[in-house]
Order: C-alpha cells, then sequence, then structure tokens
DNA sequence: GCAAAAGTGTTGCTTTTACACCCATGA
DNA sequence: TCATGGGTGTAAAAGCAACACTTTTGC
C-alpha cells in the first residue's frame, strides 16, 4: 500500500435554516461539552459502516429534531486536511468517539424547518436557533461550512421555488413570503409586483382567514399546494 | 471506538466534457487492466494524506490530459456502502492500491475540455473520449455518476453562462454556439434570435475572419471576452 | 381622521417570439 | 439558378417595473 493514500473517518454535518418572526434566517447548533466548558457546533456525526452519507444526514437530523422526513440536499464535501488539526477539536472528537482520529473529511448537507416547529432530540441536550449574522465562532471549519451553505440555500430556492415553503407556516400570508424571499435574494423586489405575481400563482391557493390583531388593513391568509405546484412545474421566479 | 463508525478510504472521480464535430457532448474515460481484460473507467484517485479533495481532483485532471488549470467544479459525494462491492473491482483495486479496501467513497467532479485540445497523459495510456450516450458499462457507480454529472453540467451553464466557452474552440461561430446550447439545453431555440441576442452581448467580440469551404454564405468567427463578461456579470440568458 | 398595510389598476418599458426578407457562397 | 445558412428588421405578445388609487383596520 502506498502509504501517501488515506484511510479516513467521514462525518456529515447539517446546517439546518429557519425563518424567524424578525425575518431573519437562523441556523440551528447544538451544544458539545469539553473540560467543563460548552460549546455549540453543527449537528452532525460519523457514519456507520453500512450508511451512505444521505442517510447519516437524514438520521442526524432526526435526531437533532425529532422530526422524520426533513428536506434535505448534499451540497458540499469538505475535505481540508488540516480542518480537524485544532487541539481542543482533537481532545473532543477523542471524548466522543473513543478513539484517536487522525483526518476526518465532512459532506456537508443543507435543511429547512419551520421555526415554530417543536424540537425534540433525541441525542442532544441543548439544541438552539442562533441567526445567521449572530454566529459566534465555531469549532473545526464550521464557520466556513454555515458561510457556504447561505450561497447554497439560495441558489436552491432559485432552482426549486417551492422549497421556500418550508420555512413559512402552514398558513401564510404573502407579506411574510416576501420578507423570506426578499432576505434570500438580497435584490429589491416591489412588494405590490410581488404581491400580485404570487396571488396569480395556481398552487398559492387563498385560504378564508385574515390576520387579526393587527392596525391596519388585515392580510388573508395563503397556503402553499404541492400538487398544483408539480402539475405545472413552471419556473415561476426568474 | 464503536466499530460501527468507519474508517473508509476517499477517492475522486473526475466527469471531463467535450463537445465534438457532430454536435454531442462527450465524455473523457480510461482504460483499466484486469486479468488481461481491458476495461473502461471514469479517470480518478484515492487521496493523498496532506490532500484536499479539490487538489486531488486537479491532480487527476492534470495526470489526465497533460493541462495545468482545468476548470472543475465539485459536484456530489457519491457513499453507497454497495458501491464497491463488485467482485472485480475489489480485485482491480487490490492491485492498484496494492491493499485490500473495503469501503470507498468517492467525490465526484465536472471538468470542461476543448474536444481538440491534445491529450497529454502522463499517467493513463489509453485515454479516450465517448459520446454520452454511446457510454458502455462502467465499473463502480461510474454511470450512475455520468448521468448525474448531466444534470449537473447543465446547472452549471445556466448558473455561470462564461464556462460554456471552455467547451468551443478559441474561435468559434454563433451556430456552433447555438448547437452546444442547445445540446444542454432541451429546449428549443429559434437560431435567427439566438444569433441577435449573442451578437448583442458586447462580451461576444467579432473576428475579422469567417468561415472558408462552405457551401452557403460564411459566418463570422467570434470570441469570447472574459475580461468584459466579468465587468457587466450580467444574467445574460435566462 | 390618520397611519399603515392590503389589494387592484394603469401605463410605459423591455424582452421574447415568430417570421419576413435580403445576402453570400458552392454546386 | 437553387439550396443552404448568415445576418437584419419588424411587429405582436408577454413580462416587468413604477406608481397611483382604493380598501380595511386600530388608534
Amino acid at each position: 500500500m502506498n502509504s501517501n493514500f488515506i484511510h479516513t473517518y467521514v462525518s456529515v454535518d447539517c446546517v439546518v435554516f429557519g425563518f424567524d418572526h424578525e425575518n431573519r434566517l437562523n441556523i440551528l447548533l447544538v451544544e458539545r461539552h469539553l473540560d467543563e466548558k460548552r460549546q455549540i457546533k453543527l449537528p452532525g456525526s460519523l457514519i456507520f459502516s453500512d450508511e451512505d452519507v444521505d442517510d447519516a444526514a437524514q438520521r442526524v437530523l432526526h435526531e437533532l429534531t425529532g422530526i422524520k422526513k426533513m428536506i434535505l440536499k448534499q451540497f458540499k464535501c469538505f475535505a481540508d486536511p488540516m480542518r480537524a488539526n485544532n487541539e481542543n477539536d482533537i481532545k473532543w472528537m477523542g471524548m466522543e468517539y473513543k478513539h484517536h482520529i487522525d483526518r476526518i473529511i465532512t459532506v456537508a448537507y443543507l435543511s429547512l424547518c419551520k421555526i415554530d416547529h417543536k424540537i425534540n432530540s433525541t441525542k442532544y441536550s441543548t439544541v438552539d436557533w442562533f441567526p445567521v449574522d449572530e454566529v459566534p465562532s465555531l469549532p473545526f471549519d464550521h464557520n466556513k461550512i454555515i458561510n457556504e451553505s447561505l450561497v447554497e440555500v439560495r441558489k436552491w430556492i432559485e432552482l426549486d421555488f417551492s422549497i421556500i415553503f418550508e420555512l413559512l407556516p402552514k398558513k401564510f400570508t404573502i407579506r411574510q413570503l416576501y420578507q423570506l424571499y426578499s432576505a434570500l435574494s438580497e435584490k429589491y423586489i416591489d412588494i405590490k409586483n410581488f404581491h400580485k405575481k404570487i396571488s396569480s400563482f395556481s398552487y398559492i391557493v387563498p385560504l378564508d382567514e385574515i390576520e387579526t390583531n393587527v392596525s391596519h388593513r388585515a392580510a388573508r391568509y395563503y397556503k402553499f399546494d404541492a400538487k398544483i405546484y408539480k402539475k405545472n412545474n413552471t419556473k415561476l421566479i426568474k
């Protein structure tokens, strides 16, 4: 064996996005414990010997939230040879996996979650939402992964507009959708024109319900109809 | 150590696209030798102990073509636990890497090459172009990788139109660009309107040269100006 | 009534699409 | 002269952007 070739550990890490009531993108982070110190990180795991990476990511998401089938998308393999060379990270991996780990490459996933959904982790004692621009310094290359995930989630929504509804409540106003879309697309869109366009789509179904207790004209609630969307699968928003 | 976690080998595999004179997408495949038999496969390699996957892919591309800096894009990690369980594949890996390899995951890359560029492989004795719909059955999950790469290369060009010029000669006619674009986009585009639109772009620069020996009005050659493209980076073709 | 946001309508501009028409060249 | 494709023009249709106007609600 040419010893230059490497046998390595492989993990998956998941960046789960949520959209909060202050119109900010948030990410789910968990706590790791090291020498009495607590530190937050992305949820992740080594893969099992008989497990595909997609299955490992699905497992991590389930252990994280208690939700059975979350939408997910692999977006990049991070394999910098130095990505797990920090002393604390090596120490933590030794504790977590009861073994000295020389090198670890990770496959990063995106996922989306309604921020009001109850989080019922079977693995982590502490799971919290963090607004993306308030994420502190994280172990490994997790900050890098998050930065790149932001670019990817935008591309994902450009490619398949329907996944945006994973971030909204089942019933939502067009203003909510507008604010989410604006947070993701970065370019200014006129809300009136947005309203007209969105409400013209057949898969955006108006409900009989309207907002209450607002100090202005109440907005109508809408729901997303995935079946109609799939039938027409047009390009929607350019 | 929880022995369910796995230590595995990691490789990169590269799908290099070319566009031939019959308007077909082609892929570069290499030969592997096993028991006097020859079989073709995607070019690839295990990664070195101090090597990032992007660097490994760059190395594979260089060993494959002799070209220094080829454009490349990571597109997916393939990690099905059964992807290297075929007897012949296990045998071949034993010969190639002088070691029994229990499991191998691979990170797949896209690359683009002008099909007339001279191929000067320092590693493979046989390197050939195959039209995508004439690719035979390949080892591992290489057919699957190629199928998914086709979807990805289309997305890539939608996202960054400028990389399409990696597949064309330095000077090209608008018909050539049209045929390549048509082969990639699958939906019908009117060639006259395409011509008008393309020739209106400032980064498509007309040359003084025109075709010779054609039995119709000779078409003008154009070149792509990357500097002008970068300055204006508009969305070009929707 | 006022402020604020919902929701609709109008208008002009840009882009797309479908063709018509003339040009250049080899056979 | 004919076939083939190059290249330009035009006009209708569709889509987009800017913004005016009316509606609804709480204070």
